[in-house]
DNA sequence: TCACTTGTACTCAATCTGAGTATATGTAAC
DNA sequence: GTTACATATACTCAGATTGAGTACAAGTGA
């Protein structure tokens, strides 16, 4: 059996969330390569190690995601009877460039998941493509139970129905599509405007990131290792509405933050702006002492 | 490389918390095998086949943990060159005792991590032993910036010095002991109060179970499929104190299931009890349309 | 009937939240 | 310089949530 590993490696710049992507024959893929065991003693290590040589960037914060080993997904693989394993990982880098040499590049996550993006409200392919073919499937259950259990599925993974949209529901939204064949991969339905494709399962995963790191966001003080150590409270907002997807009501975002101990000013201000310069400010390390979970808390997610 | 998988399966039973361990050698140990990717087209089917084959029981919540593939862990596999990684899993079981001819058997949570358990207060062996430990750690640091980060990290992980306890970070807990020599496995200055020692390190991925499930409960609806069907408040109170580790507010914790809609009276009540007879309540599905992440919040978690 | 046990209702102040309004302080255009 | 414009920041206010209780209800066995 091969150990693989793979890594979702996110950076935010202009208000968008970039992950680094790699070419494997035409379609974008992420970076993943052989596990060797006997070149590291634990695979926290490997990765760090692997990923900076693979990308020429240094990482952040490192958390290890999921392990992938459904091999349905593999069509290839799967013919040729290989066995594969791999261990998925999400990681940030602050900023700078792949090295270019790599052929790595920098590509829109909402280019690959575009229904995740709602900072702008719904995004149309939601109401005319996505919605209706989950009607479809619902309808097309063969008896009332299944009918039932499957539009439960629909209105909590979408938010359909008079639930609410969850952000951190990822992963589940992209296996309902994938079930229903509405992603590239998984069958010819797919179109233009339901997303880029990506190599193998690697959309899949991406999706199990995103939707972790949301949730994450929530409760670890993770978002300052994807910002210099000094930032505006505008430029820690956009980078939050940037990964949740969603518009964040800027004053109360701002107390929030501030009145949470989870930044302080540095007495410095921003200069490159048009408008009032705003004021520097940077992570408040006390407030790990302070609060058992500190993080920006997304509104009426409770 | 080989991989297995291996489960921690937990029960509640008498404000318990139990996870099932089946003896290898003489120590306890995680149920755990090596996975077939011939026999089982994903991770979580082979994970549900494997358990049940394995241990008697039908899995009702399941969920991917973590991979581990430390070496160093495993000093005799490490010394035979072997190479082995480990899928953990989380899984819940309402109740029913494993097969006997199975060799298996429910051991305490608490047994294995006993500074969990802080119901009744802090038990004696954090003041006693870890504490002091900890700090004779800390200053053992070489120099004042590594001095500083030991009791940072000290302070953050078991609340020391006017941090908070935070029930989440039992494998953080679990690892400093382990780095400081204080656990079993990791040396001789070990002593019974710190718990019974378990195979290789099954403590540690018991530790990193136990984390993930105090979180879950917090924003998923998990509780519910550890109790039966219909249960009292206070049945629920116990059962969420047990997992938790800390006592909870009675009347508060019945406001929050109650008015948050997480559940919804039968008009039925049970008779089994001194004083007065309770109602039976049932897990009300609805709020999960209502709420993006209902759990059972746990006090001052914000 | 009393002591005891557990269940359930209700209170109340402190805090937090969502949704605003109002004002401050820059730059670029006229 | 004054005006338009853009963003920053302060403050308000009603409604909901939380933490910590008090009070009372409804069973059991002595």
């Amino acid at each position: 059996m091969v150990v693989e590993l793979s890594a979702v490696i996110v950076a935010v710049r202009d208000d968008i969330p970039y992950v680094l992507t790699v070419r494997s024959g035409k379609q974008p893929g992420l970076p993943s390569g052989e596990f060797d065991p006997d070149a590291d003693r634990s695979l926290d290590r490997a990765m760090r190690r692997w990923a900076t040589e693979r990308t020429g960037l240094s990482l952040g914060f490192v958390e290890q995601l999921y392990t992938f080993g459904d091999f349905g997904r593999n069509p290839a693989a799967a013919r040729a009877g290989e066995r594969r394993i791999s261990i998925a990982h999400l990681a940030f880098v602050r900023d700078g460039e792949p090295r270019e040499e790599l052929d790595a590049h920098w590509t829109n996550a909402y280019e690959l998941l575009p229904w995740e993006d709602r900072r702008h409200g719904e995004p149309d392919v939601v109401g005319e493509q996505i919605a209706p073919a989950l009607a479809a499937w619902v309808d097309s259950g063969c008896d009332p139970e299944q009918r039932a259990g499957r539009a439960e599925r629909a209105d909590l993974s979408w938010g359909l129905a008079g639930a609410v949209w969850d952000p951190v529901r990822v992963l589940e939204r992209y296996e309902l599509l994938f079930e229903i064949g509405l992603v590239g991969e998984s069958g010819p339905r797919a179109s233009a405007s339901l997303g880029a494709t990506a190599t193998l399962d690697h959309r899949r995963i991406l999706a199990s990131a995103l939707g972790r790191l949301r949730g994450k966001l929530t409760y670890r003080p993770v978002v300052f290792e994807l910002l210099p150590p000094a930032f505006t409270l505008l430029q820690l907002q956009r980078v939050v509405e940037s990964l949740v997807g969603e518009p964040l009501h800027k004053q109360n975002f701002r107390r929030l933050v501030e009145t949470g101990g989870l930044v302080e000013g540095t007495g410095q201000r921003a200069d490159i702006s048009p408008g009032r310069p705003a004021e520097l400010f940077r992570f408040r390390r006390d407030v790990l002492r302070e609060r058992p979970s500190p993080g920006v808390g997304l509104p009426g997610r409770r």
